[in-house]
DNA sequence: TCCGCTCATCTTGCATGGAAGTTGCCCGCA
DNA sequence: TGCGGGCAACTTCCATGCAAGATGAGCGGA
């Protein structure tokens, strides 16, 4: 293949290479402790060594693997102290995003849909969409804000929880339908822009977060 | 020069292309508007184009410059609206470490130390003595709450207003006196474990930061 | 048995060349 | 004068080759 023909997909080799490796550390492929050698990688996902090792620093940057000269990329295993770095993170982002949504009075009825379209996920089972339909609702409260610089920190910190391995909801019964209700009292506190509310049920919303993720570290 | 030998400071050629490349983004020699070639900050730099593509990408995640397929790489000229930004991220951050270095009770006599060591390069006149141990005061103030995902938000946040040209204390006289006083207040109230008091002292310090950013603009 | 050394093998870091995309200039033409 | 096409120059992106560091197995000696 030509050296810098885009993909059929329209990627770039580098950002084929990054969403490779993501895809794998987030399903257990890549779990913690393994150590991950570029040329490997590069054969799996069907380009040179060179993207691959792009791929790598920036997952190295974001937190998820450590690289060691000469030696490989070591995929880090999430720890406790590091889920609750996650989760005071999240708590000032995500408690100053509902202040401003209160405050501007704009994101309350776009936080109810996408609890709405959460909701009716709920049934299916799938995990990969109705975690992305979190991110969704979790994303669009801090995008609301338009702080760029606070969407980048809070995608940082989101996904490093990412890497737990089987950390889907089959292994938290009822968790999924919690979750929809604690969205949606934090979507109605904003709606009615009663500050204090909303400040509550992010609270409470991580406080159980954290616990979840806990439990299936 | 043999490929993998690490130069005489003891840092990788990608680690030397990244300071090249962040020193001249932050003296005014890379300004913003400006579009940056690999091949240019090869030679210059003295290493091969590899190294300084990766140090590019790293900058451009940084948000220091963006970089444009088989064009080159832009640097990022700084808004009005990315300094907000930035302070209410500041303010999100610091706020916490204040209070988390209150309930915690042991950082304050570090922070007062660091106070003193920077009213002492107040008379010197050196800018970017001022400005590290200005750095160090803040980095010190974070770290503190042993958050690692808070210490690199909080890096991402503060290096994006060292893009600012002539960002130094000569354009804003008086300054750094009062920058000085103001990190006193912070340590003080620390020291004294007064939350409110360092709250508010924290408040007051970024607001004339603000005010000093957007006048250097 | 156990320790230490050598060396084959694996790994990356980096320099380089080529392919291909982008731009803007310049010239011809209406 | 104004416009459009072609082309030259410049750029990145990526594949590859090579040098050198790191590791671990296996052997020889005590």
């Amino acid at each position: 293949m030509s050296p810098t023909t885009p993909g059929a997909d329209g990627l770039s080799a580098s950002e084929r290479a990054y969403a490779f490796i993501r895809e794998r550390l987030f399903d257990g492929t890549y779990a913690g402790g393994m150590m991950l050698s570029e040329g490997e990688i590069a054969e799996a996902a069907a380009v040179s060594r060179t993207p691959v090792h792009e791929a790598l620093l920036r997952c190295e940057f974001e937190g998820h693997v450590r690289l060691y000269a000469k030696r490989g990329a070591l995929v880090l295993p999430v720890t406790v102290k590091e889920i609750q770095d996650v989760l005071t993170t999240r708590r000032l982002i995500e408690t100053y995003a509902v202040e401003y949504a209160c405050e501007s009075g704009h994101a309350g009825s776009q936080l109810l849909a996408a609890v709405d379209r959460q909701a009716e996920l709920l049934t299916g089972g799938e995990d990969d969409k109705f975690s992305a339909a979190d991110d969704d609702f979790h994303r669009g409260m801090v995008s609301a804000t338009g702080n760029a610089l606070l969407v980048k920190a809070y995608a940082l910190a989101k996904s490093v929880p990412l890497r737990i391995p089987n950390r889907n909801m089959r292994t938290d019964p009822g968790r999924a339908a919690q979750v929809i209700e604690e969205h949606r009292a934090i979507a109605e506190a904003v709606a009615e822009r009663d500050v204090a509310a909303a400040r509550a049920a992010v609270a409470t919303h991580l406080d159980h977060a954290m616990t979840s993720l806990l439990r299936a570290l």
